[in-house]
RNA sequence: GGUGAUGUAGCUCAGCUGGUUAGAGCACAGGAUUCAUAAUCCUGGGGUCGAGGGUUCAAGUCCCUCUUUCACCA
């Protein structure tokens, strides 16, 4: 019986690219639809842009235009990336849009109406010069256990150390640099402790994977807390009905954003948006989603519905992360890989689909994108085994038989490949493609093996064995033709010019039970997919390293752009001209002491490759110890005038960084630098 | 720190409610083959199943302790 199933996958924060972490969420939601839509169902994929909250507004003012034009950018950007691996959604929306605005506030309404909204006021920090409260995340400090400087309000990078943003040790406003101050606040709560039992039913119903309803057990155990739900202005979201100057915490309508993304598809195409979302809807309704926000979906989420008179989800699928070579993406290891490099370097989505399938399970276990393992994967499995069954035989039949097929009656490796079916679809639909795609790799070697042993090759030379050739070979497309149904959820473009090349109509599941009959014509094969060259995942890891120095240049920009004192007026640009004037060069400290009756200055000798060595006087002595310097190598401006100073002649300066925040901080450069070098 | 998950051949992973000499793919070695973008087929070497203890006639599989990695919570 066809079923009316909705399926979504997790919106993404709309203040960044896609990357290959994300993509295993959207590929194994997408390799589930396809396959559910194959099987004959009504299916409606739908996703969306989260697009408000605090770092969304910041992130649009310091680039100087209006969240609405940073949100539209990032939402062709994001599109255009999940068009391209394939990923087939019936609606790619965003947050900020009319239907979510009347949903977020219809559900709001509901719930309070239901006696589940309370106000309650709080003290959170809040920046002085900007006029903001402060998410912990933007507020940083000294670590008050290893006092590293620059520390987020919530633990310490350096020593791990985890503490409230009140222990931070001077702290600052990473908004405005201002020390934060605290303030008292109304905020709306969403009252999920009058929730208890309601949810302990609803996740013992099936709904959670095992280890997931484990997680729940731990909430359960620690109670649940009533949950924040509102931000104060300026806020990029949605105003509170009847509370002025208070907006929707960004948490609250995002996960509303899947019904307003598909109310827009009900408009779209007509469909009956209440079929799908009243409290006794018979559809179903799946969500994917990463580990990390199985709070909000399975506490919040089925709450929320519950209490606002709508239907709750069906299941919850949550996965694990991606790991690149075994540890977390990290940038400066060139594994934090974007979409769009991704795209760039190794160009055919498909590998990667087939890869992360071959990887996917049902579990929340992390899974590791190995690129050396990728590469002999994606070589050996699609290109060694499957491809090459085609490869080997199609020519034949082009060539002898004018691509007319003449299959044998009754062959026992198209009997089991048939007869897997079942196996594998019941494997799809447990989200454990892994366990499809070993089934079906043992079946390409099955039907590899078929090859080998009728050896077509020598009845191609014979006399009189054309009608066995025909056969063998036509046997070994029926093969390819089914291997590639069982495929085609994961490797839907490439199914598609397969079943062009085989000249047949679009499959779906129930094709297992056609074949490929006597007199039909296949077309012409070209080869439909080449290895990939290891060389271009070097590329790759080689340039998002590239990246990663380009965009620490542009936050480092930023973060002395968020310092107001220092403002830069744009008007103010440069030429490259006016810089090569500064002649900055490689120096050598040669020596350095303190200056007699002087408070801050330090005299240092510096060597840079001349004959006789500068004499500069450096105003560095209350961070810097004389006979810590010496020997170390800096940059200093060769061609400043030079100036007679009170304790001596200055012959040039050292660069070094600072603010209120600390410094003076001297600049070294990078191992490998010569006295005398030219910085340019 | 607490909790959950995880650790099986060089690599990536299967191993259901405990049951004969622990599996697959890739990689490696030897052989076969030459239709296919050196792909394919056959054979083989390789693991004290994270460590230690326990339950049992029998443990990778159950229990305890420790440990690795990951995540969540405070």
């Amino acid at each position: 019986m066809a079923r009316k199933i909705l399926v979504t996958s997790a919106l993404p924060y709309a203040n960044g690219s896609i990357h290959l972490g994300h993509l295993v969420e959207y590929i194994q939601t997408d390799i589930w639809v396809r396959f559910q839509k194959m099987q004959g169902h009504t299916v409606h994929y739908v996703c969306a842009d989260d697009t408000h909250g605090t770092p969304i507004m910041l992130r649009a003012e310091k680039e100087g235009i209006t969240p609405e034009a940073l949100i539209a950018n990032v939402h062709k950007e994001h599109s255009a990336d999940f068009k391209e691996f394939l990923v087939e959604f019936d609606n790619y929306y965003s947050t900020n849009a009319p239907e979510n605005k009347e949903l977020s506030q219809t559900i709001y309404r509901k719930l309070k109406a239901n006696g589940k909204i309370a106000t309650k006021t709080i003290e959170q920090f809040y920046d002085p010069v900007k006029n903001m409260f402060l998410p912990d995340r933007f507020i940083k400090g000294e670590c008050p256990k290893c006092h590293a400087k620059d520390q987020y309000g919530d633990n310490c990078e350096v020593c791990g150390a985890t503490y409230n943003p009140t222990e931070l040790i001077n702290a600052y406003s990473a908004v405005s640099g201002a020390a934060p101050i605290r303030k008292e606040t109304e905020h709306y709560f969403f009252k999920l402790s009058e929730c208890e039992a309601f949810l302990k039913d609803w996740t013992r119903s099936g709904t959670l994977q095992g280890e997931a309803a484990n997680k729940m057990g731990e909430w359960f155990e620690n109670g649940l807390n009533d949950w924040d739900i509102s931000r104060d202005a300026p806020y990029f979201g949605f105003e509170i009905p009847d509370a002025p100057g208070k907006y929707f915490y960004v948490w609250l309508d995002a996960p509303i954003g899947y019904m307003a993304s598909f109310k827009k598809l009900c408009a779209d195409k007509g469909l009956d948006f209440d079929e799908y979302w009243n409290k006794d809807s018979n559809t179903e309704l799946y969500h994917f989603i990463g580990k990390d926000i199985l709070y909000f979906h399975a506490l919040f989420w089925p709450a929320t519905l519950e209490f606002s008179g709508y239907r709750k989800p069906t299941q919850i699928f949550a996965h694990g992360f991606l790991t690149v070579n075994g540890e977390k993406m990290s940038k400066s290891r060139g594994t934090f890989i974007t979409a769009r490099s991704y795209l760039d370097h190794i160009k055919n989505p498909e590998y990667l689909r087939y890869y992360y399938a071959a990887k996917l399970n049902s579990t929340m276990e992390d899974i590791d994108l190995n690129l050396e393992d990728f590469v002999a994967r994606v070589n050996s499995d699609l290109v060694g085994k499957y491809i090459n069954i085609a490869s080997r035989t199609a020519g034949f039949i082009n060539k002898r038989f004018a691509g007319k097929l003449n299959p044998s009656a009754d062959n026992s490796v198209i009997a089991e490949l048939k007869g897997a079916a079942q196996t594998i679809a019941d494997a799809y639909t447990a989200r454990d493609y892994g366990r499809a795609l070993r089934e079906i790799m043992r079946l390409s070697d099955l039907a590899n093996g078929f090859v080998a042993e009728r050896a077509p090759w020598v009845m191609a030379k014979q006399e009189g064995q054309d009608a066995s050739l025909q056969q063998v070979c036509s046997d070994a497309l029926e093969m390819f033709r089914l291997l590639t149904l069982y495929l085609k959820p994961v490797l839907p473009k490439l199914a598609a010019e397969i079943e062009q090349f085989l000249n047949i109509e679009a499959l779906n599941w129930a094709s297992v039970n056609t074949s490929l009959s006597a007199e039909h014509a296949i077309n012409e094969y070209t080869h439909l997919i080449t290895r990939v060259d290891p060389k271009l995942i070097e590329a790759m890891t080689e340039s998002n390293k590239e990246n990663l120095k380009a965009t620490a240049q542009v936050s480092a920009q930023a973060k002395t752009k968020a310092e107001p004192a220092t403002t830069l007026p744009e008007a103010e640009y440069i030429s490259i001209d006016d810089f090569t004037k500064v002649d900055l060069r490689i120096a050598t400290i040669v020596n350095a002491e303190h200056v007699e009756g002087a408070e801050k200055l330090l005299k240092l000798t510096l060597d840079i490759g001349e004959d006789k060595p500068r004499q500069v006087f450096a105003g560095i002595k209350s961070a810097y110890d004389p006979a810590t310097l010496v020997g170390r190598i800096t940059v200093m401006v060769a061609n400043l005038a030079p100036r007679k100073m009170k304790f001596g002649m200055s012959e040039g300066m050292v660069l070094a960084a600072s603010d209120e925040r600390g410094g003076p901080f001297i600049l070294s450069p990078d191992s490998g630098a010569q006295p005398g070098m030219r910085v340019k």
